[in-house]
DNA sequence: GTCTATAGTGGGATAGAC
DNA sequence: GTCTATCCCACTATAGAC
């Protein structure tokens, strides 16, 4: 009994991302996943681990993404423009994906080494503008400031935690204006 | 087999709350909080209508107590130190309870009424502080950019998605300084 | 009437044998 | 890969103790 493969890794992950990304982070079995690509449940132990393998898998494909939409946001030269573009590059992101976008910061998401790596991966495009922004020492600390407030902003967001729907995109980026200024003039004092 | 009342509605929260924070917030079964309590787990549906009653419960629990943290770190005739103190309660408060804290702004907790009420009076005790820093119209402008920086700091410090484990108090404190520097002088523009 | 327990349904994760 | 089987869980139906 050869066993040929009906499906792949690949497949597998693209299927639940695809379950995720409409019902939820708990909104799929091990059975809709192999239903979806043709095979039974038990059969996905072969490939993954458990259910959690799945889900890691998931969260690095989506960090590749998103590295990939932060890094192509760059604008020559102006690294105010880029942050501004970025900024709206993850939150882009976020939007054409709520679940799938709140499984990247979940505290019960598990702490692998690659998932770390890819994590900083993500948003080390950002680093150059920041630097030449607020100075290459002081960047750490003002990436300190402007991710957490992107996460939280985009995480409340997608929570429907802000009150009134409207004028969301006006206050997104006031957010990030008044954090750059702020960045600024925190270099010059 | 007896049947008095072995337990109330308070106990049962509480139970579920020891038990999220612990293990999660999918970490606990009825069952666990049911003989936590000392009861069966089929009881605990005449007194909640099923396992979603009871984390949001939980969350109604949690933002009463956040509620009153935030309003006790208010300091007369200052604003910014108010802010501050209030931002540090805010934080001191997740990292007493990561698992708990998460619930608060997590994606899947279900929107109701008095949940939206409760998430607005937990913070409400700010909105004097800052309309003092940037005016009244601009309040709820900056509170869209200060409470985003501390839910997003805080969610990636319990997260552990901040690289390295030092520095993380003096980063906490120079992104709200930085966030207030720039407000004020947004305002000034 | 209120709160509880017993018993059962259906589904899901996962291990083992083929 | 598949099938079988085990264990756990959320939830329901119903009936017994105050």
């Amino acid at each position: 009994m050869p066993a040929r493969p009906k499906t792949t890794d690949a497949e597998i992950v693209e299927a639940a991302r695809r379950l995720i990304e409409s019902r939820g982070r708990d909104g799929f079995s091990m059975n809709d996943v192999a239903t979806a690509v043709g095979i039974r449940a038990p059969s996905i132990y072969g490939r993954f681990k458990d259910r959690a393998g799945i889900l890691h898998a998931v969260e690095l494909e989506l960090l590749a993404e998103l590295a990939e939409l932060v890094a192509n946001a760059v604008v020559a030269d102006a690294p105010r423009a880029t942050l501004m573009a970025q900024s709206r590059a993850v939150r882009r992101f976020a939007q054409g994906g709520p679940n799938c976008y709140s499984l990247i910061f979940d505290i019960r998401t598990a702490k692998t080494e690659e998932g770390v790596a890819a994590r900083s991966a993500a948003l080390a495009p950002m680093m150059p503008s920041l630097a030449a922004l607020v100075g290459k020492d002081d960047a750490f600390a003002a990436a300190r400031v402007l991710v957490p407030f992107l996460n939280g902003f985009i995480s409340m967001e997608l929570a429907n935690a802000f009150h009134l729907g409207p004028g969301l995109d006006a206050a997104f980026e006031h957010g990030v204006d008044t954090i750059l200024r702020g960045l600024v003039r925190s270099k010059d004092v």
